[in-house]
DNA sequence: GTGGCGACTGGA
DNA sequence: CCAGTCGCCACG
């Protein structure tokens, strides 16, 4: 007997695609890209179809109905449905998966695809009056109301601009202070631009110049030097064209300018896609752009898989950013697939970072991308120089030397205010008795447990555990416990007690959990109130602070002694962006490194020379060594249990791929950097090759197999194409 | 991923 | 002896 069966992908860790009868009534109108709720063992499903219908041999086979097809048409329009395919293949992962990741939750539950129309919120003529009328001190109240008088928008929006407003609005309403009006999102552009610099103007020139088609351009420019400005003008053009933008930035939470500006110039037409907005949100979002509504989006990673009516332009803010590469499930790089998708959909696509990723900077100078520069900054300001000091022999204050404190004072004392960059959260790294040894280790991870004192706890950064910090050892019971080393509570204490006059505040995830607590510190910085800053990476991040004077970086020297291939780049990344927090107003920054490594080669190469000189001796070197942009790789990862299993199982993956390994290089299975993690051991192999396609080709071969290796059942495995990480 | 099934362990 | 647990398998 023939039947009419579709192959569905279905949304579970299986490589193959399932084949369903398709029912009569959808004979004919069954496309690819359609949700349909499938039977799949017990469970019901929502999958997606993969292929067209097609006739085929029962053989004595009993297939099962496609249920419910949710959808009349594709749900991925066909440039996002083409990406998610190329990208299944590519990471190998299965496209069930891909396209569920793609989609937001409400859809790939089954939902349906109606857009729910959200109001306008516009202010009314007794909230006009209000306006004048209300008491000085009601600042929330006012920006609510001021907010929409200048700009009408939806109560999500207002509240993604005014986290803490929503009494506030609440308030306005229940007083009839504002009207609600169905949303008309303008056709182009509302805001004015600034006046952008003769450098500026020279860059969107240029970039305007571009042929039409694809074109990928890396615009370098230094902190500060107006990359916004540049992707604003350009975004115009596109939205006066009637297309659409689609801005990637690492961390929406982390750079509210960068959406403050959008919003500013576009209005309602500007929509955000990010983890901390709720799933109706996220599918509002999704759906408003696949109809063509929301002109801009501005989103985090996973924003790369917004689908577009009418996509123009392609903007990926701070493109060397590690947050662009998912570290698990799904391994993607959002940063790679959006270059992916300007290729396939025939649009630009604009890279922007002061401290380019190796890769990027390799296909800038092979012309594959073009390459811009902004070199002086929007306020004049010289950059400021790293002078790397050498703290050998020196006596440290927890962590901080003499010459550090006194440039603290002195900037303290002349006005400025000063930025400590760590990066390692907590009081101390490790908790150490000084009697017997112990050490405070994890119970699961080959690892120390940080000491966070403020809450009197131990806690592993990699596995999450927790217990009382002891007063006496454990091992011995003796009193003379002692935190070794320096995390950002500890150098915050340290600072506080030697300037006790002044407000010394933190900057890292444990200070920040709280909504709303980054923008109320912020706004304590601009106004002066804060003194002296503590913090991790959170404060390598696109924020602007005038009065920022100098900047002092803890250490780097991990980085030198580290063992992933990668550690020296982003080192150097983290340092220039820190660094480039100083002297962004009136006076020149001043920016010291305390180092023990004052010879490194790499870290006077970048003290004298800068990042980009660092990247060309790291590009030498990873020439040399034959590592990317200059060979591609893969990362196969097993986890398990039972301690010598990933091994064992990595070793017959090992085998299996040798005998077939065409160009790869097949490494040989060794335990991972961390071996014990969470009470998992871990172990790795690395694939290497001149050629990507032939990487890939090989990948497609093996991954299949890998399920049914011997010890396949006994581990996790995982694929990890185009690593981050080595470890 | 997840539910079902047979095999196994443990308490009564 | 039966219940709860565990590894293994299949899912169209």
């Amino acid at each position: 007997m023939t039947v009419l069966v579709a192959a569905i992908a279905i949304p579970a860790p299986i490589y193959r695609l399932f084949d369903y009868r398709v029912p009569a009534a959808a004979e004919g109108l069954l496309v690819p890209g359609m949700r349909v709720r499938v039977p799949f063992g017990r469970r019901r499903l929502v999958a997606v179809v993969a292929e067209p219908p097609r006739e085929i041999e029962t053989e004595g086979r009993e297939y099962k109905f496609i249920e419910v097809v949710l959808d009349q048409a594709s749900v991925f329009p066909a440039d996002l449905w083409a990406l998610c395919r190329w990208a299944a293949d590519y990471y190998q992962y299965p496209l069930g998966e891909v396209l569920s990741a793609a989609l937001p939750g409400p859809l790939r539950r089954g939902d349906d695809t109606e857009i729910r129309r959200e109001n306008a919120l516009h202010i009314s003529e007794s909230g006009r009056a209000a306006l004048e009328t209300l008491p000085a001190r009601s600042h929330a109240q006012r920006a609510v109301l001021q907010q929409l008088a200048t700009t009408p928008c939806t109560r999500g929006q207002l509240l993604e601009l005014l986290p803490k407003a929503a009494a506030s609005l609440r308030k306005a309403m229940e007083m009839g202070w504002l009207l609600e009006v169905p949303l008309v999102i303008p056709d182009g552009v509302i805001g004015p631009a600034l006046a952008p610099t003769p450098e500026q103007v020279t860059v969107v020139e240029a970039l305007r110049s571009a042929a039409k088609g694809f074109s990928a351009s890396l615009l370098e420019g230094v902190t500060g030097s107006g990359k916004t400005e540049v992707y604003l003008c350009l975004a115009a053009d596109a939205v006066t064209r009637g297309e659409q933008v689609l801005v990637l930035v690492p961390e929406i939470g982390l750079t509210p300018q960068l959406l403050a500006r959008f919003n500013e110039r576009f209005g309602a037409g500007v929509a955000s896609f990010h983890s901390g907005m709720s799933e109706n949100e996220r599918a509002d979002t999704w759906l408003r752009a696949r109809a063509g509504e929301a002109r801009i989006v501005i989103g985090t990673r996973s924003a790369v898989f917004v689908p577009f009516a009418k996509l123009g332009l392609i903007v990926i803010d701070e493109e060397h950013d590690a947050s662009y590469k998912q570290q698990d499930s799904f391994r993607y790089s959002a940063r790679d697939l959006a270059i992916l998708r300007a290729q396939k959909l025939e649009i630009p696509v604009l890279l922007g970072s002061a401290t380019p990723s190796l890769e990027t900077l390799h296909n800038a100078r092979s012309g594959r991308y073009r390459h811009l520069k902004l070199e002086s900054r929007v306020r004049q300001t010289a950059p400021p120089k790293i002078h790397a000091l050498d703290v050998r022999t020196r006596a440290l204050d927890h962590g901080l030397s003499h010459p550090l404190l006194e440039a603290i004072d002195r900037h303290l004392t002349a006005g400025g205010q000063a930025l400590l960059f760590i990066n390692r959260r907590g009081f101390a790294p490790v908790l150490l008795c000084h009697d017997c040894g112990w050490s405070a280790p994890c119970a699961r991870c080959d690892a120390h447990m940080t000491l966070h004192r403020g809450r009197g706890r131990l806690v592993c950064h990699h596995c999450g555990a927790q217990q009382k910090a002891p007063t006496t050892c454990p091992t011995c019971n003796s009193k003379t416990l002692t935190p070794v080393g320096q995390g950002t509570e500890r150098v915050e204490e340290a600072l506080r007690a030697r300037f006790p006059d002044k407000r010394v505040e933190r900057f890292d995830s444990d200070r920040l959990r709280r909504a709303g607590e980054l923008e109320r510190l912020l706004a304590d910085i601009r106004s002066g109130e804060i003194h002296i800053l503590v913090g991790t990476q959170i404060l390598a991040k696109g924020h602007d602070f005038a009065g920022l004077t100098l900047v002092g970086i803890v250490s780097a020297d991990q980085a030198l002694y580290g063992t992933d291939f990668r550690a020296i780049e982003r080192m150097g990344q983290m340092v220039t962006q820190v660094a480039g927090r100083a002297g962004r107003g009136a006076q020149q920054g001043e920016v010291i490194l305390q180092t023990h490594e004052p010879e490194h080669p790499l870290l006077r190469t970048l003290v004298e020379g800068g990042y980009i000189a660092l990247s060309d001796a790291l590009l030498e070197e990873r020439r040399m060594a034959g590592l990317p942009p200059f060979s591609h790789l893969a990362l196969l990862r097993a986890e398990a249990t039972q301690a010598d299993a990933p091994l064992r199982f990595l070793n017959e993956a090992r085998n299996l791929m040798l005998a077939d390994r065409e160009s790869v290089q097949v490494s040989d299975a060794i335990p991972a950097t961390m071996e014990k993690r969470a009470g998992n051991t871990r172990a790795q192999l690395l694939l290497q090759s001149a050629s990507r396609a032939v990487l890939q080709r090989k990948l497609s071969a093996w991954v299949g197999q890998f399920d049914s290796l011997p010890s396949a059942r006994q581990v996790r495995w995982s694929l990890d194409v185009d690593p981050g990480d080595l470890y």
